[in-house]
DNA sequence: CTGAAAGCGCTTACAG
DNA sequence: CTGAAAGCGCTTACAG
């Protein structure tokens, strides 16, 4: 019972939605739907037992495959009659057109692959989310791969893709700075466009030494210096920062734009209000303190993430500091829940899912122009962020 | 410039990354890897224009096409000369099957789709997590569909699957359980078994008119149920529920779950002591006052998510109402921060990733037995609730 | 408007 | 162990 192609599990015929849909253009359904037509009246020899293909529905419809073809492809000039008489047919069998097979001559759709380190987090889903409408409204399928950072896993991802001809693959979030990184990605470059696919940076920068690949981002440094001045507005004069230290294009990105913010706002810069940690709520609470417990505290914290920011929630808990009174934090992200904590986290809210969508329509070729984008984020002010104290 | 396939962006030839990696089967590159060998000092015609393929290989090294296909199939009996000859052509010519053309054959691997309403939050992003590393793990590329809970987009996606030969697809998350729902779905199943495919319900429970579908199921009821105990052994009499009306298969199962708790616990059964909320956060905000600001109001909350739990938190914190001291809340989930909201929520953890790895052994045939299978969820006790006042 | 033929790129019996 | 041939299911010039 566990095979579904069993036909005693068809039950009775006629139901709706049981109706062949075949192709985009095949109509309804007319008589009782069947599979395979295996044993169809000893009609042909004991020759068939896949799927009903185009040449079945010929014969049904007394026509060549090549007019078959014609009115499923939704070609020109054809005989109404004709196509009446061939979509009945389809309809009859239950035919649906083999997309592999019209793949392989060039009139398919190939999918497009989003390919990121970690499927985890809402930052993902909403990239993704952006990017499957996209990819769906115009007849596409995502496929989604995951590399969980290794470069092995990375290389044999790519070169499946590159063997199931997928359109184009968007490499998403965060990556290495490295030259070997750089030479990596040129590889795969390479090895895409040898079988007319391409790749697209989705969610960080361009690389320098990559050129000619495309990137569709989101302003990290300017959300980054946004929060800093939100800061410096209220008073504040000694902001310190917790994050990932170099290394990363996120971490360089954001890093970079507190440090500019610092310089912009004449606060106070010095090393020692730099923390470093990762993209994590334990990293978070394990850096704080090391900010928190230095002789003279800053007075607010800047956040690389939200989850660095809740790890920072707690941290300042632990030692009895209230939010905002002693210390005000300032996320990045604005993943769910992050505004109902007490107080709910003022952050720098990045336009994730526009990400998807424009990194999908560039892949797709919907889009002219050849220039690299990169959208702007709002600052969610909540309450989280206030006045210095005196 | 926006062509990755403009052969001046190829760099120095050599670089590691580049080989053409190939089949799996494929060794390492020796010579510099090219794109398609088009004009190659002209060696037959102005003919090849696409990609190089098998029998560019074949030529290159003097055997016949069969011989490549066997070699790079992993076929069994190949001169190891033989052998050899046909992986240094197939490297030095950056060689990439199709795997489309493969596939046609019946030897490609074909994608397994993930079909979801919304592919945003949490849950989804775990489950499609483990999906994705079990068909990564396979050697299968996972598909993300999205039908925005409408049926002609659900009609759709089910059409390009079964054109696309997905090898199986994975219905996940909560439906509707009405006939009409289970004919369409019925109407799938026949639909995707015509061309060798299957459904399998994922995250949700089976469907009694669909008995030959298989479902990886969690355990909805038994996990209200335990937080419904854990609420009676803290002294609590009167609990009320906040969540869907019936009419899906989450909220009947939660539902019923609730009310089994109450019953097993012989607490106070009430029809007013349920309130109706869809999944998010301002339903869960704009139902908890039913219950609240009732005559002998409750003194616990069983939400039937954590986002109608983040709603009740609003609402109490509206009313000046102290969690737990006095009102307890349970959600359902576990989604990330939740734990960090003050009180941090008592929540009951659905195993999200293994339900996908579940579902995908299934679809892959990995695993025998025709039986569903109901996992476990486990409690997981924060701050928000206590003993009952007394 | 419609057929017959060739081709897309691979794999698999069938014969050596 | 290896070739030549046929076939997978479709589409596209090429001729009517």
């Amino acid at each position: 019972m566990s095979d579904p192609a069993d036909p005693s599990a068809a039950g009775p015929a006629g139901i709706p939605g049981g109706s062949p849909a075949a192709g985009p253009t095949a109509g309804p359904a007319v008589g009782p739907a069947v599979g395979p037509a295996v044993g169809r009246r000893g009609s042909r020899g004991p020759k068939k037992v896949g799927a009903v293909n185009l040449r079945d529905v010929a014969a049904h419809a007394g026509v060549a495959p090549a007019t078959v073809s014609r009115v499923l492809g939704g070609s020109q000039h054809v005989n109404p009659d004709t196509r009446t008489r061939v979509l009945a047919a389809a309809a009859e069998l239950g035919y649906v057109v083999n997309g592999l097979a019209r793949a392989m001559t060039g009139r398919g759709t190939r999918s497009i692959a989003f390919l990121t380190s970690e499927m985890a987090g809402f930052t993902f889903g909403a990239t993704a989310a952006g990017a499957e409408s996209v990819a769906a409204a115009n007849g596409h399928l995502l496929l989604l791969c995951t590399t969980h950072g290794i470069p092995e896993r990375e290389r044999q991802v790519i070169a499946t893709l590159c063997e199931q001809r997928a359109a184009a693959v968007l490499l998403v979030g965060s990556s290495g700075t490295d030259r070997a990184y750089t030479e990596r990605i040129g590889g795969y470059v390479r090895d895409l466009a040898a079988v007319g696919s391409k790749l697209l940076f989705c969610g960080r920068p361009g690389l320098p030494g990559l050129p000619q690949v495309r990137s569709v981002d989101y302003d990290h440094g300017g959300g980054i210096r946004s929060a800093v001045s939100h800061l410096a507005e209220l008073g504040h004069r000694s902001v310190g920062y917790v994050g990932a230290p170099r290394g990363g294009t996120m971490a360089d990105l954001r890093l970079d734009g507190y440090l500019a913010g610092v310089r912009e706002n004449g606060l106070e810069a010095s090393p020692r209000l730099v923390a470093q940690a990762q993209n994590t709520i334990e990293e978070g609470e394990r850096a704080t303190p090391l900010l928190l417990d230095a002789d003279r505290p800053p007075t607010a914290l800047v956040c690389m993430t939200d989850n660095v920011a809740v790890g920072a929630y707690r941290a300042a808990r632990a030692r009895g500091l209230r939010i905002p009174e002693d210390l005000s934090i300032v996320g990045f992200d604005d993943v769910p829940v992050v505004g109902d904590l007490t107080p709910g986290l003022t952050t720098v809210r990045p336009p994730f899912r526009q990400i998807g969508v424009d990194a999908a329509e560039i892949a797709l070729g919907l889009r002219d122009g050849d220039t690299d984008v990169r959208l702007g984020t709002s600052l969610i002010v909540r309450g989280s962020t206030g006045r210095v104290r005196d």
